[in-house]
DNA sequence: GATGAATGAGAATTCATTCAT
DNA sequence: TATGAATGAATTCTCATTCAT
């Protein structure tokens, strides 16, 4: 058979994976989907992957790593000068005019989390990082943990209404609860 | 077999439903996981729901009922001397305190609105339940938009991380952020 | 409940027995199915019919009636003067140019009737029937039976290649083999 | 459980269709079934194909291809200097001599194309098959379209009204109808 | 008479995983 | 090492029929 000597086919199941799990949701992770997709054999998935959960987690890993990616840009680019109002409805917008499949993997990492054990420790992770990240540019941890809060909740009410995003809108309802620049 | 009369089956199957759910989550829930858990034959699930998803959006209707009733609840006692911070730290604070299962339940139905199209307009309402209620209360439907999608974002973090929940630590971060009371 | 007194509903399940086999062929008959289609209660069906055959060899003994008429009409406007090929081309022209999913239907009951011992003698009774029309008329039973045959194999030929019909190569065909007008 | 090793397992499982189809008709066609009649575990028989219609199409593929290549031998075998009339009842007779069930397999696995997509495209190159091949001996395809019609129409015929098969009645009703021979 | 809830069998599929090659 | 055939359990769903009301 071809293809006997394949290196980052390891990477390519796992892209597969993502591509799957953004497709039809988590509960549609299968590892003849995940071969198909990721066009190799069937028992090459569970030849490199010992249970579908390991897979699973693996991609959730990777998809984490991409948003935690974006969301430190977003922090490193903060303007101390404008409202953070603003900067706030400036990420939610970006996310939102992205790609809507990819916010919604993310968010279903969430509701894996809450029944996988294995996978609660990466959206964890995945929470205190942007805490921790946001907490040590605006030097207050707790603030930060607040805006995350927000911020998810804010993602996921776009989510799940399918409101169009007004910017407009977003910002006059933060600017009424989050108050002045600082 | 007996049992040929029984009123009320269709109400217990649901409630056998939000059970399976509650042990098992959403993956977990099946005909015949309900069948068993409301000990009724397994035809009988799918005589009354045609699919399972029927099934599962009579489950997220009751749950959402219900907790609707504690926000309103809540919207109800509101203190409008009170710093708003405080007022959600004491909703956070309770919910956390009752019964875990119950709210990772809700969430779970919730963020599977994300997932299933049948679903999703569920999920949908309940949020602008919420926000509609509360924006009658303090005059500003989208300030209560807002704290909505904080209440939701904050939950899920106690939830995800399994963070203590310490009232103070929270009120600090809302009330960096939430500004003076109104 | 309304609809107490409701004469013709049992014919009304017959048509909708009819409708339902059109479209999705006899093996999607079903109680359900029809009790939709005529808008009545499921009991209805199960009242009126004691079992599904019973159904069914009434919906194929009316769809069965109504092709003779057709054929009966042919038989009567056969112009002695035209050739018999010519004849049965106008019939086969006519046969394909209307209502396809009605042929289709007709050919499904000799499909069922292989089978299902209550239809095959429906079936015979057609095929016979027909014979015995064109006999009566052309004078002649073994030769009816023959060009009845050529009939169901033509048109189960278009039916089953699709081949669109030309009504002179149809009649070449069949002059070819024909002969002359009698 | 012993027998991890079986080649010509899927070819077992053609046969098996076959076989069940010739016995309970295509509406008793299933997974449970073939498995039972191959002796296999049921999940083999929807691993070797995708849905039962692949099955359907590889069973009317083996069966097709019997009967052609009947058909290919009375071709070759024809009488330039007989009557096609007699050559046609001599088929007819040949093939009703046989076995009957299989001639009713054939025939039922024919019609079923009416309603199967997939299954239409085989019926339809095994009508094409026997036109050419005929055609291409007769030097004259519409004429041999016409005469495969003709056969087919015969044999239904005979399979529906069980009429005790005389070949001096079909021959005579051929000859009324072919003329002369060619 | 008429209805529709109830039932239990059976349908197609999908799947994770094992294991012979 | 890598593969894909094999397996058996579990899934949803459809259904004819029965029978209490």
């Amino acid at each position: 058979m071809p293809r006997r000597y394949d290196p980052g086919r390891r990477q390519r199941i796992i892209d597969a994976a993502i591509t799957v799990v953004g497709e039809r949701g988590i509960a549609g992770l299968s590892h003849r989907a995940v071969a198909a997709a990721a066009d190799v054999p069937l028992g090459s998935t569970t030849y490199h992957f010992a249970g579908l959960d390991d897979l699973l987690v693996a991609a959730l890993r990777q998809v984490n790593a991409g948003w935690l990616a974006d969301f430190a840009r977003w922090v490193d680019g903060l303007d101390p000068a404008a409202p953070l109002a603003d900067e706030v409805a400036r990420l939610v917008a970006a996310t939102l005019a992205g790609d809507r499949s990819r916010v919604t993997l993310e968010y279903e990492l969430y509701l894996a989390a809450l029944r996988h054990e294995a996978v609660r420790p990466i959206a964890a992770a995945c929470l205190d990082e942007m805490a921790d990240r946001l907490g040590r540019r605006i030097g207050d941890l707790a603030t930060a943990r607040a805006v995350v809060a927000f911020l998810d909740g804010l993602l996921l009410q776009y989510l799940l209404t399918g409101r169009p995003f007004r910017p407009a809108a977003l910002r006059d309802g933060l600017a009424g609860v989050l108050g002045a620049p600082r």
